[in-house]
DNA sequence: TATCGGTGAAGGTCAAAGAAAGTCAAACTT
DNA sequence: AAGTTTGACTTTCTTTGACCTTCACCGATA
């Protein structure tokens, strides 16, 4: 492997995480440590910490701001990628459709019947209904969840 | 959590009130102590100890003036249908917003971090993005909910 | 005695400055 | 050509300070 310097950032980083699940750290630190851009740090962090990689980057702005390189476990079944492929395979998902892979996932001990039931509330015809702005839709989506948890 | 001054100031604050529901403190005084300006400590009332995060702030100005941190303790089955009329109340609904409102929600054990999980993929930015048509956007948000399942 | 008005002691508001991290495209390497 | 590096510009969150509003108290006046 090259030793150029998004590499020896990557290693860097993996052996400060070492056995941990979360890192936090502060992109200008880091990058002032290794003397580059600080936008090489979003470089690594997209090329190297991604979900493909397993794992999640979280981070927050302004004063005191900060980034978190979280872990995640690289899961046991092949069977969300493989819904994942399917999905994308296809134009469109109508909701019959994603109401069948819900209850298969149930089947599979792989979600709950009461998170079968937000995710059915997430993309319901209603939530989705007159999508205008995104701002608009999060919050119609939002209120079908809260409203199907309320109902159970 | 990187310790900003606002993150220390709502730590201390939330300390301070411990279990009790209700906590008077002088805006004055405890800018002193931290040393920083008066109105940063209006900026940690608004920002950490909103309606959303739960609270409700009184004050009293004038000679002898004082501020009031209160819990807002709701019978559980009113918990929701109260967000639901403050969301319905705004004209939209930012994602930092909504979860504040989880993570509310969490605390009061209606839902469970797993299922805040799978709210919070279903109304991230990336799921709402490209909505041209509503079997796209139904897609869309099916595959972030399953990309959040997975990395659990 | 009742009230009016001044004064200082609170807290409130808002906008500007500062401090992070994010984006994107151009330039550079391999 | 693909992958890497850089820097200009943007967005988000925090911190500060100047100015505003409200209130309790107190002395002066009728």
């Amino acid at each position: 492997m090259a030793l150029n310097i998004s590499n020896i950032i990557e290693e860097f980083i993996k052996s400060t995480l070492g056995e941990e699940e979360k890192l936090e750290l502060s992109r200008n630190d880091l990058a002032n440590y290794f003397s580059v851009a600080p936008s090489q740090i979003n470089y690594v962090l997209t090329t190297r910490f991604n979900v493909d990689r397993g794992y999640v980057v979280e981070s927050r702005r302004g004063g005191g701001g900060s980034i978190t390189i979280i872990r995640i476990s690289q899961d046991e079944s092949e069977i969300i990628p493989a819904i994942i492929k399917e999905i994308d395979a296809q134009p469109d998902l109508t909701l019959n459709k994603a109401v069948d892979i819900l209850n298969r996932l149930i089947a599979s001990k792989i979600i709950t019947k009461e998170e079968a039931v937000i995710i059915k509330s997430a993309i319901s015809d209603k939530a989705l209904s007159t999508p205008t702005k995104v701002e608009g839709l999060r919050k119609n989506i939002f209120k079908e969840i809260l409203l199907g948890i309320m109902r159970r």
